[in-house]
DNA sequence: TGTCACGTTTCCGTATACCAGATTGCCTTA
DNA sequence: TAAGGCAATCTGGTATACGGAAACGTGACA
């Protein structure tokens, strides 16, 4: 054979780390369903890798949550049903909610005169329907509530968990009039800290979350499915 | 030297994690000053095995924040400042403190009465001093109020969180009347999931946690220093 | 016909040896 | 004394091998 689909895009940086990569794509996209066992050998020939950059890849999958270690008995790729990827959503949901509670006491005046600015700034990008643009703004918007926090550890855990929910997210703001609704929220969000009232500012963090996990809803209604 | 201290404790189980095991308690014992670097072949010799079982333990602790890896570079045992192991704490009672809002309004009875029974069975151990089994008890109690949120991840990182924090927490419970306050702060968060009031079983459990790390305040002044 | 035991096969976990490349520390040289 | 170069060292990765546990298939027995 021709060594396979070679990991050879981005030359630089750990084999172990492109192969990781390269399955989480996979992965997300749907090429390994889900209960499949994934057999060492066979991912290293793929990949023209030996095993141990493969074994050290699935190990780290398997520590974000994509696959599940049998000892013994190989590696399985996750179930993700709906029930579980909403339980994600939940979870991340409260999450973002804690921080933007504790940024809402904690930010410095020029912390928060900075996450204005993102908020304003996002405005063009919604108006010309700039969806790319506002996804990196809105990314931004997000991880500034974490620093805000002021709890470096809870803005690394945070930071973790969107990005792990980043694969289940990918057409979300392209749907309908949704990045409109985002921003509008974003607007509220600020409103309540602003006014220093972090439970609020909470509540409506919570809601923005679910309210965008829910507008992937149907999306997600069967997706790992063979 | 006679071949190290071999990980022979606990026959059974994969080597790589009982080499994790003994890694993650010498690091929280401090045998391991922060910063260190940790040569592959040393804790090979060291454990009495080969490099690759050791390089996938040294991967496992990576990922759970333990150490540090900088590529060609090596391990380094992380930095765990108070301000960083605070933040641990903040985090892991907010999370508590989650499951427990949570737990107020998703619990069956059946659920809510095997969690009070839980509670009623620690008064033993808590008027002998069993610092053990209250300890058990403290933990399955805990753990019934992550499996109540009926969020299966969200059950999952609790408990993770926690097992990540339990290496800082092991004297805790031994210092002086903290069982017994222990104890009646579960009951104040009891009786406030009784009435149905997530909101202040939330704040009773923050709080309860957050006291829980206090006592052990003096204990992380310094940890890994040398 | 269903199930249980047994032998076979597959594949994971680990060991070992080795290599290339990067980093580091030391030593030489200007 | 500072800069530059060289050698030792260690990691990331490859290749290979092997014991053993789990999965699998087969055939005997109830």
């Amino acid at each position: 054979m021709d060594g396979g689909e070679a990991v050879e895009s981005a030359e630089r940086g750990l084999l172990s780390e492109r192969i990781r990569n390269a399955l989480t794509d996979a992965i997300a996209a749907g090429d390994f369903a889900a209960g499949t066992t994934l057999d060492e050998q066979l991912l290293a020939d793929r990949y023209g890798a030996s095993r141990t950059p493969v074994r050290e890849a699935l190990r780290q999958l398997a520590a974000s949550g994509l696959v599940e270690i049998r000892p013994r008995r190989g590696v399985v790729v996750a179930q993700f049903t709906p029930q579980r990827i909403g339980d994600m959503f939940e979870t991340s949901a409260e999450v973002e909610a804690l921080c933007a509670r504790l940024a809402t006491y904690r930010m410095t005046p020029l912390e928060r005169g900075a996450l204005i600015d993102l908020h304003d700034r996002s405005a063009d990008s919604v108006a010309t329907g700039d969806v790319d643009t506002y996804d990196r703004l809105n990314r931004a918007f997000h991880e500034a509530l974490y620093a805000g926090t002021h709890n470096g550890f809870l803005a690394e855990q945070a930071l973790a968990l969107r990005e792990r929910l980043a694969a289940f997210r990918r057409t979300q703001l392209r749907q309908g009039d949704r990045i409109h609704r985002s921003r509008e929220e974003h607007g509220e969000i600020l409103a309540a800290m602003s006014e220093g009232d972090g439970e609020r500012a909470a509540r409506r963090m919570r809601a923005h979350m679910l309210r965008a996990a829910a507008a992937l809803g149907r999306y997600i209604a069967g997706p790992g499915a063979e």
